[in-house]
DNA sequence: GTCTATATGTTGATAGAC
DNA sequence: GTCTATCAACATATAGAC
């Protein structure tokens, strides 16, 4: 396995790695990580198999840094103010809604990152942070609940699971500048779910 | 591409290739279909990859059967009297929990489906079908929301979607006889989404 | 940093004996 | 229907010149 987010030597290229690995997440997306060669990359990047392997130790490499910026993405959102301070339920929003922001802005990642398997030890680490994210979700959920703003007849487990798959089923969807924006996205998610979350006395 | 569900020569056997198909889609679930080779096939059936070769054409052939066996039966469900006939908003709802029923019957078959990325012809017959499905389910939320019973001011496109994707969510996370059955799922499930949706007066 | 050339393994699939 | 033996194609990755 090898370290993710390390920076690319001394300092100055950075932007030019950023775009070769943009195109090869977008390879990856469109046929899968398996069925991706490093011809495939190569070709679609411009260089030679050997010019690739100039700049990754391999096509392991490639995934770890794509799954990467895509978690590093998600948890950026658990950090921000309103994602820690307020009422609970309102915390919970805030971090669906900024969820699919991050889910637009950075969708090709996003999209790799929900379809890892577990194969590879990359994957396997990238599915750990991927769980990890889960339950800082779930743990929302029950915050919720216990404050009584969500009804707490239902799994807390369960419902996060429920919400993450929404957002997955959107991610597999969205197309940015398509007829749906991220906002509209955002106000259908908070407006189904978590309206029927929702304890019957705090609508 | 090769036709689906064709019966296997005279008629006898039958039963001993739908093992085979059973253990084959297990292998294409714990590695991905483009990870698992004829190998990795042969082993976990007990065969050389000639046998398996005397069964089926090749990889993507049983790809197509195990994939269309879980069309075969989402699809059954929409032919089902309840969800033809009542109420719109309750035809929803019986398509909803059905399907869930169904996952959790051929969880191995529609987690393979739900994978499928359309490389292939088998695989892009297989999204198209798909896709009908998903439009089936979108009419019967735009009927829903023509009767006034589910609100308006969602567009039902997006709302099958985040219905299927929280469904597909289950998929990857479901296991039979874990701590959760299938009507735990389906009743989270409508609690929290189609009540969500469900026009205010009809609440 | 990019290239040509090549090493070395694995893949899906077939031929043909039993 | 199952096997052994084999193939051509393609995979990831490296060596080393420029």
């Amino acid at each position: 396995m090898t370290a993710p987010e390390r920076p690319r030597r001394g300092r100055p290229p950075r932007y030019a790695f950023d775009d070769l690995l943009a195109v090869v997440v977008g390879e990856f997306n469109a046929r899968g990580y398996d069925a991706t060669s490093m011809e495939d990359i190569a070709r679609a990047t411009g260089m030679t198999k050997s010019s690739v392997y100039h700049h990754v130790s391999g096509k392991e490499e490639l995934l770890a840094l794509a799954v990467g910026r895509a978690l590093d993405a998600l948890f950026a959102v658990l950090d921000e103010p309103a994602s820690t301070a307020g009422r609970p339920v309102e915390r919970l929003e805030h971090v669906v809604r900024r969820s699919v922001d991050v889910l637009a802005a950075e969708l090709p990642y996003v999209t790799l990152l929900l379809r890892v398997r577990g194969n590879t030890d990359a994957e396997r680490a990238a599915l750990a942070r991927r769980r990890a994210f889960d339950r800082r979700l779930a743990a929302l959920v029950q915050e919720a609940v216990d404050a009584g703003q969500v009804r707490g007849d239902l799994d807390p487990r369960l419902v996060t699971r429920l919400l993450f798959g929404a957002v997955n089923g959107v991610v597999e969807w969205f197309r940015p500048g398509g007829a749906h924006t991220a906002q509209d996205v955002a106000d259908v998610l908070v407006a189904m779910v978590l309206d029927g979350l929702r304890s019957r006395q705090h609508r």
